[in-house]
DNA sequence: AGCAGGTAGTTTATGTGTTAACTACTTGAG
DNA sequence: CTCAAGTAGTTAACACATAAACTACCTGCT
């Protein structure tokens, strides 16, 4: 029982091996499922923001900020929390320090005096143009190892794995 | 154009619209793919950390960490970095307040005096048996929205997106 | 009008992640 | 045998996440 030899896959196997047959545990499956979701999200996540975003001196959470701020144009930090999935105080946070490397815009609100409208700048549009070519690129590499068909199917069961979340109480 | 009431997924369908109408970019497959994965992830994970492990006074990492402890038996610092997925330094901090708390022991290693190995107190032991049911429980509930076939299906898919990556050169 | 309660955003304290630099040990070529 | 190179682990400096406390503003009931 060395563990020497163990990589992640059979890593699980061993988990499930003993989980049930030593601990009695029933739900296996949904083990494997939700390590694997992980760990493949931890992967690509890793992988683009080591070869795309850390060289060009950005994080992988100011790209999401960045990102959905040049796509769903000027909107409430609240709203780019919600899109983003991060809370209001990492939006506040991550905005300070994209301001001050001027890609990002902050204005009042024009109908509510306690809003604040984030905006990219033109260096942050251009920059996105750039930025985007290149993780898309990445992303292109990453999906291609399925086939088109695959990747809508696994579209479809992630979306229906956590479209139905509010049955738990959630943050969004 | 107004941001106010768009969701996770209209942004999804808004991105790839401006995407490929505004910008010209042609994988947008790829891009829904990626930011779906991110979603389910971080979704999922949010909830097991906020409901199961925060509650009990533990993080999601400290539970990954313990996890692997756990199951693969006393392991060395390296190999459980591995298979959770973190940095050797991640663990190195992690294991320091983990073995503060009770939970784990770090003994030297027998054939090499650099290396330590990592395994669970006894008092480890009985809380994981705990806390994995709680978790297990919350996992199945997640889980439990897709058929076995499709749970097995999207395992698959999972793996295969992430199998092959030693095309890109990788931490792990 | 005025105040209670709710909401948007920021700040603060804390925890955890990373990389890079460091120490200590092992290994192997000469 | 010795020393250069490699490897395991830790530490240090920094980035970024959260929850909770706080400020400022809006809204609607009386």
């Amino acid at each position: 029982m060395t563990a020497g030899e163990l990589d992640f896959w059979s890593f699980v196997e061993l988990a499930n091996t003993r989980l049930t047959a030593e601990f009695g545990f029933s739900h296996q499956l949904a083990t494997e499922v939700l390590l694997t979701l992980n760990r493949a999200s931890n992967v690509i996540t890793y992988d683009l923001e080591a070869t795309v975003h850390r060289p060009r001196g950005r994080s992988w959470s100011g790209f999401r900020l960045l990102f959905v701020t040049w796509l769903a144009g000027p909107l409430e930090a609240k709203k780019a929390a919600e899109l983003t999935g991060m809370s209001r105080a990492a939006v506040s946070n991550l905005a300070k320090t994209l301001v001050d490397d001027g890609m990002l815009e902050r204005t009042p609100g024009e109908h509510d005096g306690r809003s604040v409208l984030l905006s990219l700048t033109e260096r942050g549009q251009a920059e996105m143009v750039e930025v985007f070519r290149a993780q898309n690129e990445r992303e292109h590499e990453w999906a291609g190892v399925l086939t088109e068909t695959e990747q809508r199917i696994l579209v479809m069961l992630l979306n229906k794995l956590i479209t139905d979340r509010a049955r738990f109480r959630g943050r969004t």
